[in-house]
DNA sequence: ACGGCTATCTTACGTCGTAAGCGTCACCAC
DNA sequence: GTGGTGACGCTTACGACGTAAGATAGCCGT
């Protein structure tokens, strides 16, 4: 076991100092209390928004302060990205069928994901999988291989359900729908046309089946369709499971 | 039909000056020529060393006459999403069946997208859909309503599918697998802990279902893997057609 | 008391997106 | 021709960004 940094590191704090104050009366800077000032301004402004000098100005610190606990601002990134996933809960290992496990750690993924929807950015940004994805990923892959999928299986539907917990987040994440102008048909002299206007205008004589299911476009990305879709991939995974591909 | 700005928004170049050669004898700057640009030096540089200045000194201009031909920066990300979404390949409605041409369009995108991945980014920043990407969902809900589905059910069907695509190719492209040192069991006295390093150096004893898999790991998002998920999707919703969804 | 360490602040550099204004050319009505 | 008009590129400038370098001030063990 022996894991407690995997959810200690949000409030780690003692460096000098003993474990009081800071020599001018404030309570020290610590690479977790960055990290969460970091996540809470994100969330709130937007990840945009998010500067040195600006997360330093809400710690009451001047910006190069903080490059005494962390390494850049792709540290932060990181470390923010790994406290999202690190608000997933994780099933215990006996507490359910495989699937009705999976189910949960995929839930409680797009729960996490879409309480901080502005970092998901960082997230297919690259290389950000830290202590708490990690977690996460033993549990899943565990399930998956008692479930009785070879090692090999079981990876790729690993990877398959967290192509569609990242994937739904991130269409829910761009909800304003936009489309561009220049499918009304209009002919301009110049080129600057294939600009972006509201779906609403969309003319349903060159896009029939996007108009048609237009109006569920707007109550979009909802909880009942992630699990619409994680119904379908469960339901794939057990045909895979019992031998029937039927491709 | 009419829908040719779909495809030529990649080359418009006439706004002035007939179609010849701009005053100063060199080939005038265009929206199409500005894009297409941004997208080739996108892919060779890397979205983050995408800049005006940059972007203008590769077309022998000055940052600020881009401006004359797109309205700001993000104008320029979104144009650049929608000109790889131009190159998914969309089957014509009469050339097979509707899992075969649901197929075609998933693969096809995933190629343009994994061809570009620099782009993948820009996709999950939000409002990015072009005509490009209305095409490609014109056709994919299309092939779902004629397979049989409901109006309701073929969007959420569609949402299923294009969130394994932008999932699958956000995984591939964040591919150099990292992890903290912390799960190594060290407790250093500073909270400077949680740093990422190699997937290889991972305690089989903490996570020994991603230790198993790990060899599988690094051949990970194949093709065949992509089509792993994609066979889970559509077997799924053969399932849901049937009416046999059996939670 | 004192030297070393550590955390903070100050200053500075190069880069970014882009607002404002200027000059210059092709085009058109007369 | 000639003068107006508007498109298009350039120059300059501003504020914000990430962060390298160095100065400063307080705590510690001795």
């Amino acid at each position: 076991m022996t894991q407690q940094p995997l959810t200690e590191h949000t409030t780690g704090t003692t460096t000098q100092y003993g474990d009081g104050k800071s020599p001018n009366g404030r309570t020290p800077l610590s690479r977790g209390h960055i990290l969460a000032a970091a996540l809470a301004y994100t969330d709130q402004h937007g990840l945009q928004a998010l500067s040195m000098r600006k997360l330093a100005a809400e710690l009451d610190v001047e910006a190069m302060s903080l490059y005494n606990h962390i390494d850049n601002k792709d540290d932060i990134l990181v470390g923010i990205a790994d406290l999202v996933f690190a608000e997933v809960v994780i099933p215990s290992s006996a507490s359910g069928s495989w699937d009705e496990r999976t189910r949960e750690v995929a839930e409680s993924a797009r729960q996490a994901l879409a309480a901080h929807e502005q970092i998901v950015p960082i997230i297919l940004a690259g290389s950000n999988r830290g202590p708490a994805y990690l977690h996460m990923m033993e549990s899943g892959v565990g399930a998956l291989r008692e479930a009785g999928f070879s090692a090999d299986m079981a990876h790729h539907g690993w990877h398959t359900l967290v192509a569609h917990v990242l994937g739904y987040v991130l269409q829910q994440t761009a909800t304003p729908m936009l489309v561009s102008s220049a499918v009304a048909g209009r002919q301009l002299a110049s080129d600057r046309t294939n600009r972006s206007l509201p779906l609403a205008d969309l003319p349903a004589s060159d896009f029939p089946h996007i108009v048609e299911i237009a109006p569920y476009l707007a109550q979009c990305a909802t909880d009942d369709e992630f699990e619409f879709g994680l119904d379908v991939i469960l339901a794939g995974l057990k045909r895979k499971l019992s031998g029937n591909t039927n491709r």
